[in-house]
RNA sequence: GCCCCCAUCGUCUAGUGGACCAGGACGCGGCCCUUUCAAGGCCUAAACCGGAGUUCGAAUCUCCGUGGGGGCACCA
């Protein structure tokens, strides 16, 4: 194992909405490292924009990574030592540490109103000059500054960025990142409310909660210099950074965005948001997997992988730096993979509430019985349905020009059904040795392809064209059932013409 | 506009100076199997962004372009 020392890591989403994909993958990685290196995996809620909280989005988060699998040692519901897990439960600490940095010198109140920074930033984008604070408050003499504070005159905490140096920090996939302080500006660290920004918040829970690794998307990048710097003003040590790439649209062209994304669930039965893989049929097995490797990889060869063979061989040092675009096709084709991979019981149980909810009364045991005809032929959970459902309908409803085989009139198929229902009804039992020879035969004494033939019957049984091979769901079914049905696409055939 | 990051088949990737006329996977095309649909097997097409260096030798190192991405809030 390459990282020896258990890690401390965090996924800290902010309760803005559901769980994505990227969220999915970054919260994948850090989880692993942490199994990996028998450390901790913390969940902390990044909540302290309390203008962009959306009711329920922690519980949905929470119930994402559930699902997923990927359970988390510390958090808001479960505890920990280092609680509470939610920022704005945090305000009192962050205050008092913005506080320190003012005590120190490394920070000052600012004064300016809104409006003069607005007309600060609009002179600044005439100019054609990046967007930063003049550092006029920097001016107020601090002695002037605590007093004007404790009148209670409105006024943020900023972090007083040196000028004239640059900032050196490192990256474990990207190397060293240098940026000259000239473009930093002196960043607010605590709103005139009270309550921190991202930043200051942010560092300071990290190093409260002992976290070793800060493994988070490349958003961050840009903003790494005034993290290492908080931390340096602090005296505390960096822990190790690892920036991710960000997912693009299966195009490569431009980031998948959620807004953009929102038709794709009902177009295309894809989604990348993490609550409507189940529902459109996929295992968390496959999703996990298929994450797993935009950004990752083990070797040159595996691309099936368990989340124990991740867990295993998971290794910061093959991440892959570079964006990745997000391929749907690719995670339809681990999820049939990990479909057929499943045991024909577990298979059973996972269709059951596909089948539920599609109003079919099925149980495990029957299921059980018809999965192995479907387990290689369903790319979703949810096909199942599609291939299967007629097993538990009451009756079927096939449509006439189905019934009727290329090549064939309506006659000469319903001739065909009702010569094989004389072979089958003259049969004791309807096994699959039983009734295939006959129906090959008869296929051959009325001059039928075996196609034409097994395809009249497939429809009247199944009512639909693509189902699962013949023989088989004639044994399945009950042997009623199959007269029946019969029987009822007779009547079809012998109805009027059009 | 400024700052930062990235750059191998259409896509995900392997490749850390010679073992690469660049390997695997998805997708595409073809063949086989076949009662539909799948699955499976076999095969084909398909890439080192460009240009300068460094070196006996570069997909791999450096620089410059170009392209893509991210960021420049009292958002995270």
């Amino acid at each position: 194992m390459p990282d020896v020392k258990p890690a401390r890591v965090r996924f800290a989403p902010s309760p803005t909405g559901s769980l994505h994909i990227g969220g999915a993958r970054t919260a994948l990685y850090n989880y692993l490292l942490a199994r990996q290196t028998g450390g901790r995996f913390i969940l902390r809620i990044e909540d302290t924009d309390q203008t962009r909280f959306v009711p329920g989005a922690t519980e949905q988060v929470m119930a994402g990574l559930r699902w997923l699998g990927l359970q988390w040692d510390e958090g808001p519901d479960v505890g920990g030592p280092h609680g509470p897990y939610i920022q704005s439960q945090r305000a009192d600490i962050h205050r008092a540490h913005a506080g320190q940095l003012v005590e120190a010198g490394a920070a000052y109140y600012c004064f300016c109103t809104k409006e003069r920074l607005d007309a600060l930033r609009r002179e600044q984008q005439i100019l054609k000059r990046q967007p930063r604070y003049d550092g006029h408050c920097r001016l107020v003499p601090p002695e002037e500054a605590k007093a004007r504070q404790a009148a209670g005159e409105p006024c943020v905490v900023r972090f007083k960025v040196t000028e004239g140096a640059k900032t050196t920090v490192r990256d474990l996939l990207r190397g060293d990142i240098t940026v000259d302080n000239a473009s930093l500006d002196d960043f607010i660290i605590l709103k005139s409310d009270g309550l921190s920004l991202y930043h200051l918040a942010a560092m300071v829970d990290d190093h409260l909660m002992g976290i070793t690794h800060v493994i988070r998307g490349s958003e961050w990048l840009p903003s790494l210099p005034k993290h290492a710097l908080l931390l340096r003003a602090f005296g505390w040590d960096e822990p190790a950074w690892v920036h991710l790439s960000v997912f693009l649209k299966p195009s490569g062209k431009g980031k998948l965005s959620k807004r953009e994304s929102a038709n794709l669930k009902a177009e295309e039965g894809h989604s990348v948001f993490v609550h409507d893989m189940q529902e459109l049929g996929y295992m968390r097995e496959a999703v996990l997997n298929w994450l797993a490797l935009m950004g990752w990889s083990l070797d040159d060869k595996t691309d099936v992988l368990s989340l124990d063979e991740m867990i295993a061989g998971f290794s910061l040092d093959r991440l892959n730096p570079a964006p990745a675009a997000v391929n749907f096709d690719k995670l339809d084709h681990f999820n049939g993979l990990h479909i057929r991979g499943l045991p024909q019981a577990e298979l059973a149980r996972r269709l059951l509430p596909y089948f539920d909810g599609a109003g079919l009364k099925a149980d495990e045991a029957a299921l059980l019985r018809i999965v192995p005809i479907i387990q290689e032929r369903i790319g979703t959970l949810d096909e199942a349905v599609d291939m299967a459902g007629f097993f538990f309908r009451p009756n079927v409803t096939p449509r006439r020009e189905q019934l009727i085989p290329k090549g064939l009139d309506a006659s000469s198929a319903l001739a065909a059904l009702l010569a094989a229902r004389d072979r089958l009804a003259a049969l004791p039992d309807l096994t699959h040795a039983a009734t295939e020879a006959p129906m090959r035969a008869l296929a051959e004494e009325l001059k039928l392809k075996p196609g034409q033939l097994f395809g009249i019957l497939r429809v009247a049984l199944t009512g639909q064209p693509v189902s699962p091979p013949l023989f088989e769901t004639i044994a399945l079914l009950d042997r009623p059932v199959v007269f029946e049905r019969i029987a009822a696409a007779e009547a079809l055939l012998l109805g009027s013409e059009k």
